[in-house]
RNA sequence: GCGGGUAUAGCUUAAUGGUAAAGCCCCAGCCUUCCAAGCUGGUUAUGCGAGUUCGAUUCUCGCUACCCGCUCCA
């Protein structure tokens, strides 16, 4: 095995005080342009919207599909020991089961229903005493009512006025009228009952607790039109990972594919999530796309391979346009990563609402490969021909968000400048600084005027060489500026103009040359139409 | 899940218990020889549902979505 290089120093994870991360007015700004200019929509806005879920328009998908098709040929298509894979998004319990989704990560959650704490029902210490039930409450003066059982444990220090005070605060939280105090409600049919070891109330408030509730963030089906209810093989989920399709098929994928370790599989695709709580426009979503690597190796050069991979990853980002000093690396310590990772890099973007996590590196181990062969009862080893061993391979995780990276490509991406015409008037040009291979539309092709019919069907040939090879954007309304603001601000890197020396109008050896416009400088150079595509394809690839 | 805020055109903002206004954008036409020019015309809005009222975009309630702070994030 070849040494592989040093990994980067992690930063210190940047706190809120030492930054000040939170830049709502731009975050505003992004979110106008991107439903603007047809990035991004909330989902099913005609009909008010879904939580958590978001569309790409015409310029967002391009944008993404770019990413994605970056991700998949620097990752799959230039590398000799990486292949590729598209799974199925739904996915039968058993192996959700075997990876630790369906049983172990849903911790069973209570809520105080006085206080609203949220408190883990394993953990919560068994109480013994007397408890004070009611049926409701009501107030005399305003004739309002309420019936609703509630109960508070008799905590040792008190007295049972103290009880029914508790119980007065918890229905006065249903008080229209908040002038009212607590003290003037009368509580409806009180009874007492003795409880021994109850994980009902909580220790700290006495307060009743909502029952016990399975936190468990997947969607869950039936599979077949005509499945029972209560059949449990029926099951399935919407998986929450990209990554266990790939450890259920990675027998196949070496059988049928002549990989020797190291080796990784790779995938695109759709994973659900049914988070509590989407924040941060599309940051958090419960629908979401994931680029992810399993990177099989030897036990021995899981952690070498996680710091390879580590810096494999900054320098994509890098090559996309996110700069490595706006990334911050998080080296997980022991404790808070997940239990089958024994080790996990963070590398977590700016973004204007703080610094966020795109995507981790995790040492997963042989967790998951284990978990499977113990579960289907089939073998997944790897013998190894030169050394003749049989073991189960580790296994090094990069796992990206696509969405989130769409999010910081964008974030990344949006700039105002002040800019000054020849008058001395000075005024805002956006402009979404897009690396050329992500950019949506790589190229606007436009004639200076749209009047003058020689100019417009010169532009249209110019069109009709380019658009085989990339995305290009044909435009004739509006002055020539107007056209090159509008294609700023959607991040189009390169403009043609065709003028009247593309006619040769203004000598011969001008003619079938256009002006090309880079965006950033917005310096123009004079290029002959037949060397425009292999021009502009070294530059946008 | 809790608390607070917001919801008027594609965007940014007005106004009103009684015909919803503007700028920008967008579209069409004219004009225009390279960085959001000008002229003319045009499309488009009170999130959804109840209630109060002769009449609600405005007041009240509920729902939904988004934003902020907690909480959560295997």
């Amino acid at each position: 095995m070849t040494a592989f290089f040093d990994p980067p120093t992690p930063k210190e994870p940047i706190t809120m005080s030492e930054t000040k991360s939170h830049d709502s007015a731009r975050m505003e700004k992004i979110v106008s342009l991107c439903k603007r200019r047809g990035f991004i929509f909330q989902a099913a806005e005609l009909y008010g919207g879904l939580n958590g879920c978001w569309d790409y328009g015409p310029l967002g998908a391009e944008l993404k599909r770019n990413l994605k098709d970056y991700w998949w040929r620097k990752t799959v298509q230039e590398r000799d020991d990486v292949v590729g894979m598209d799974g199925a998004i739904l996915t039968p319990k058993p192996v959700l089961v075997a990876s630790g989704h369906v049983g172990g990560f849903s911790d069973p959650m209570c809520d105080d229903l006085l206080t609203k704490e949220r408190l883990r029902a394993d953990q919560i210490e068994p109480q013994s005493g007397t408890v004070y039930s009611f049926t409701g409450a009501s107030h005399e003066e305003s004739g309002w009512s309420i019936d609703k059982p509630y109960a508070v444990l008799q905590l040792p220090e008190w007295d049972e006025n103290k009880v029914r005070k508790t119980a007065r605060e918890y229905y006065a939280t249903f008080l229209k009228d908040k002038q009212i105090s607590p003290k003037k409600l009368d509580l409806k049919g009180e009874a007492t009952e003795e409880v021994t070891d109850s994980t009902r109330y909580n220790p700290a408030t006495g307060s009743l607790l909502t029952e016990p509730r399975e936190f468990n963030l997947m969607f869950q089906t039936k599979v077949g039109a005509s499945a029972d209810e209560d059949d449990p093989k029926s099951i399935a989920y919407l998986r929450p990972e990209t990554a266990q399709t790939i450890f259920v098929q990675y027998k196949n994928v070496m059988d049928s594919s002549r990989v020797k370790i190291p080796f990784g599989i790779a995938q695109i695709g759709k994973s659900f999530r049914n988070e509590i709580n989407p924040r941060n426009y599309t940051f958090r979503s419960r629908e979401f796309e994931q680029m992810e690597i399993e990177y099989f190796c030897r036990a021995e050069d899981g952690l070498e391979l996680t710091d390879y991979w580590l810096e494999e990853r900054l320098k994509f980002y890098e090559a996309i346009g996110i700069p490595r000093e706006k990334l911050h690396i998080l080296d997980i310590p022991d404790g808070e990563r997940a239990h089958y990772s024994s080790k996990t890099y963070d590398i977590e973007y700016e973004f204007p609402f703080g610094v966020q996590e795109l995507e981790g590196v995790a040492y997963r181990t042989n967790y998951d490969l284990s978990k499977h062969q113990e579960h289907s009862g089939k073998p997944l080893e790897y013998f190894d021909e030169e050394t003749k061993e049989k073991f189960i391979p580790h296994v090094v995780e990069p796992s990206a968000g696509c969405d989130r990276t769409v999010l910081a490509l964008i974030c990344e991406a949006y700039d105002e400048e002040t800019v000054t015409d020849e008058k001395g008037k000075e005024e805002v040009r956006v402009v979404m600084h897009f690396a050329p291979c992500v950019a949506p539309i790589k190229c606007g092709i436009f004639p200076l005027l749209k009047n003058k019919p020689e100019l417009v069907a010169k532009a249209k040939e110019v069109r009709d060489l380019l658009a085989p090879l990339m995305t290009v954007f044909y435009d004739e309304t509006a002055a020539i500026g107007r056209r090159y603001r509008r294609q700023d601000e959607i991040g189009t890197p390169y403009c043609v103009t065709i003028d009247f020396d593309s006619l040769g109008e203004n000598g011969p050896e001008l003619a079938d040359t256009v002006t090309l416009r880079e965006r950033d400088s917005m310096k123009q150079e004079r290029v002959a139409i037949k060397d425009l595509p292999l021009l502009l394809l070294e530059k946008i690839r």
